[in-house]
DNA sequence: GTCCGCTATAGGACGTTATCCTATAGTCGG
DNA sequence: CCGACTATAGGATAACGTCCTATAGCGGAC
């Protein structure tokens, strides 16, 4: 997705689910980057394995300096301090298209299942009169 | 999607769902790059526009590298020769595995787009007690 | 008290992927 | 002959992901 000109909400690329996961997650309120790692971890689509950490915050950096969110150190009482992101209202727009966009590939990716399919079918007449 | 040990379809990544529409493509019989193009932008998940041709050569011939598919140059009546991709039976198992990969991506996607509308819900009580 | 592990953020380096621009070459119609 | 369409491909660059390493506070084990 060269062009950083459009959001990824406007589903310009596929990458970067993490960007409507990362904003959803934040729309509850503000967080910091460790703790948005564990958030993420639990999300189905990223199933089990928490993100790469360097990937997230390098993430949650473009995203200030696009707008959508900012931060503020705040200080822990159980370690090192924290960076605090919270969602600006370019963020929760940007949220907003992402519904549309999501639609979108929910979608797409049914049609394209229902085709795999149909393929894999055409492909496997292994079994055939018999078959039971 | 750096460790190249690992095919897409085993959903490491959810870049490259041009992969799962092209080895289904492919499935149907034969076929060269600018044809597969043309017929990748049908798609709904591509809408309209077509995609890269450069990408989807790369990818084409990254493919071959990989066993998926295999090609042969094949003559052309109406213009210049066509390198022509047939699905291996690597390809083929491939395919098969994308199922449930896209069943995966399908199913979290459906989460994220429940989460991100309710982060939605919340974050607007813009109309509240009297909206119609 | 020191080492170890957990919390927390971040830079460097490198590989992969995507896309823009350009090059090539054959065919066909005006 | 030149431009449009077909057909494939290299170069360059940007964006993205991930591995490794660095820093630093905190708390428990030994």
């Amino acid at each position: 997705m060269p062009k950083s000109a459009d959001c990824p909400c406007t589903g310009a690329t596929l990458t970067k689910l993490v960007q409507p996961a990362l904003l959803a997650t934040l729309a509850r309120g503000p967080m910091y980057g460790y703790r948005i790692a564990e958030e993420l971890a639990r999300l189905p689509i990223v199933k089990g394995e928490r993100p790469d950490t360097t990937g997230l915050y390098r993430t949650l950096r473009s995203m200030e300096k696009r707008g959508l969110v900012v931060s503020k150190w705040a200080q822990s009482k159980v370690g090192p301090d924290r960076r605090l992101y919270r969602l600006t209202p370019a963020g929760a727009a940007c949220l907003e298209r992402w519904v549309q966009t999501l639609l979108d590939y929910h979608r797409g990716i049914a049609d394209l299942l229902a085709k795999t399919k149909a393929a894999c079918v055409r492909l496997r007449p292994s079994r055939r009169k018999g078959d039971k």
